[in-house]
RNA sequence: CGGGGUGUGGCGCAGCCUGGUAGCGCGCUUGCUUUGGGAGCAAGAUGUCGGGAGUUCAAAUCUCUCCACCCCGACCA
């Protein structure tokens, strides 16, 4: 491709609605436009790179024994009050209607789909399994999209739909899949860990989550080095400390600390470490008020939360519920004497001693406050935290250190979930009929490309790995249009790299050299051959890789070799 | 949806408080010069100041209202 006959349109400034690193340079090397909220053009440079991705995806998941198949962006409404998901899913399922007034909705995911593709085609175990795929555009209606592609209305979806005889069958293509998926990102030449998961509202059980790793990543992953145990955050277990609560020391005291409701303020005030400090955090289930306590440095894991029967389902008690029950208003509050309270302490406050917490009366807190001595054992005693940097690892070998990633894919086991409620059901070898066992796995196609630009990216711009960059090379003749020798000898060697295959960028514009530097670093080409007649002169073109500091000489009719080496 | 913020030429912004004929940088067009890391000079083009209503002799500026977008929370590939 000659950039003269291409769209290259760079920017110097990045628009103002652009927050992160990957969004503001999507958009200056003008991979993206924005359309509306959530809503993104893929420019011609851009459609290249997802392009790129697509193809690797397809091929893994073809490698794997998938079946690539295309079903509809609309769907009718009837297949998802099949499953009840018509209404569970909520606003984001973005519900439309025909001429006839007949409901349709814009797929988010095809479960119903799929489903209902199989229950109709499969009858026999014989035709079992059977994994069908597709790359295709979905649409959910997030309450805030950002973040440019990372987090789009509209995006770009794999999704691959396996059906079993049982659940040991979904359990091995569960692992061709976790293969294919480790396969994939590889390829990508993508720094990411696959992670324990939550299944969240899909459904099912047995989940893994595939993070690219980048500083800004919306999810925490909890990783230890040493065992190899990687999970969610929100699923990392906080083990009880193994060390046994210490024996009380002085008795329990009322101390003022006005205006101090936050823990880390209270800790500062009375000079004592933070890890002394208990938190009370007020939920409601129906008209039961829980107080869970937690540890003053630790955080509440919503999740585990709303997985302890007492607790769920719940919500967060309002300023005006906590202060009819307990009095005081929140920042004072605590387990001491409290009323008609049910008390659930993390894990880590029942082996506390001597802690400090709210006095349930405006602008004092307890001190040296000592289960059983002043107030009764906690009603309940569950994990309640998120774990943080250090803790064990909860298959006890190791600590762990905490990550951030952004997740491109996640794999779930199903089970009979939707072919139960939609009757897929085939007949065995003994002719009895029987649910299949279903496995659904996404990747996120579009969102690949702003994790990979998020974890690879420098002052000048994009770092494209080599396997998603949208030209792998670029030619940059000095004097295109001034110096014949220039032009025949780059419009030779642009000929040359064309016939090896290479995909190359010959960079023919009439502008100086620095601007098709600065380019060429924006929009990330990995490989830079530059042309000038004083290398000419000598017989030499220079190279340089993206990241590499500084560029190195050639002998002229040694590139399309060196470049193919490079290439691999 | 709750909280915070922004809408002024293609992009980034100033002007608004204190009403008086809309400005800067980048980009764009033309010419000359320049040519190894986003050039210099000169001449130009480009604005319903987010929409609507109101106050006023006069509104980018004040008031009301609607809309769009961004950031923080819950959701997710």
């Amino acid at each position: 491709m000659r950039s003269s006959k291409y769209f290259l349109s760079t920017i110097k400034e990045a628009p103002a609605e652009a927050e992160l690193l990957s969004h503001k340079l999507m958009l200056r090397a003008g991979l993206i436009r924005r359309l509306g909220s959530g809503l993104y053009t893929w420019m011609p440079l851009g459609l290249r790179v997802l392009r790129k991705v697509e193809t690797i995806v397809r091929e893994e998941m073809n490698r794997a024994g998938a079946l690539e198949l295309q079903m509809p962006c609309v769907v009718p409404a009837e297949l998802w009050q099949e499953t009840g998901r018509w209404d569970a899913f909520g606003p984001q399922l973005l519900k439309i209607k025909d001429r006839h007034e007949r409901d349709f909705l814009f797929g988010p995911t095809h479960e119903e789909v799929i489903t209902d593709i199989v229950r109709r085609d499969i009858r026999s175990y014989r035709q079992l399994p059977v994994h069908f795929y597709q790359l295709h555009t979905k649409f959910r209606d997030e309450i805030r999209p950002r973040f440019g592609v990372m987090r789009a209305r509209e995006f770009l979806m794999k999704d691959g739909y396996s059906f079993h005889v049982d659940h040991a069958d979904l359990q091995r293509e569960y692992r061709n899949m976790y293969d294919t998926y480790t396969r994939i990102f590889k390829r990508l030449g993508l720094r990411f860990r696959a992670v324990a998961a939550d299944p969240g509202a899909i459904g099912g059980t047995g989940s893994h989550e595939f993070h690219v790793l980048a500083e800004s990543g919306e999810d925490a992953i909890a990783y230890c080095p040493d065992s190899g145990y990687a999970a969610n955050l929100e699923l990392a277990e906080a083990l009880a400390p193994t060390a046994p609560r210490g024996s009380p020391g002085a008795p329990m005291q009322k101390v003022p600390t006005p205006g101090k409701a936050r823990c880390e303020d209270v800790a500062e005030l009375l000079k004592l470490p933070l890890e002394r400090t208990v938190k009370a955090i007020a939920l409601m289930r129906d008209e039961t008020l829980n107080l869970l306590l937690l540890r003053g440095d630790h955080s509440l894991n919503e999740l585990k939360a709303s997985k302890v029967p007492e607790v769920a389902p719940f919500r967060f008690a309002t300023e005006a519920e906590i202060e009819r029950v307990f009095g005081t208003k929140p920042g004072y509050i605590g387990p001491v004497g409290a009323q008609k309270v049910r008390v659930i302490a993390d894990r880590t406050v029942a082996s506390m001693c001597d802690f400090v917490c709210g006095a349930n009366a405006e602008g004092y807190h307890l001190t040296n406050v000592n289960w059983g001595r002043d107030l009764p054992e906690p009603e309940l005693v569950a994990d309640l935290r998120n774990v943080v940097e250090g803790d064990p690892s909860p298959d006890r070998t190791g600590s762990i250190r905490i990550l951030r990633g952004i997740e491109v894919g996640h794999i779930f086991q199903l089970r009979t979930k939707y072919s139960e409620a939609m009757n897929a059901s085939y007949l065995d070898e003994n002719g009895e009929s029987r649910s299949m066992e279903m496995g659904c796995y996404g990747v996120g196609v579009t969102r690949i490309v702003a994790a990979a630009i998020e974890q690879n990216h420098d002052e000048r711009g994009i770092i494209f790995p080599a396997s998603m960059a949208p030209f792998s090379t670029c030619l940059v003749p000095i004097g295109y249009r001034k110096s014949d020798a220039v032009r025949e000898a780059a419009d030779g060697l642009y000929a040359d790299l064309v016939r090896a295959g290479i995909d190359v960028l010959l960079d023919d514009r009439d502008e100086r050299p620095g601007v098709l530097f600065a380019d060429m670093d924006l929009i990330g080409v990995p490989h830079r051959v530059v042309l000038s007649e004083r290398g000419l002169a000598a017989g030499t073109l220079e190279y340089k890789g993206r990241s590499d500091g500084a560029p190195q000489n050639l002998p002229l009719n040694e590139a399309v070799r060196f470049l193919q080496d490079r290439l691999g």
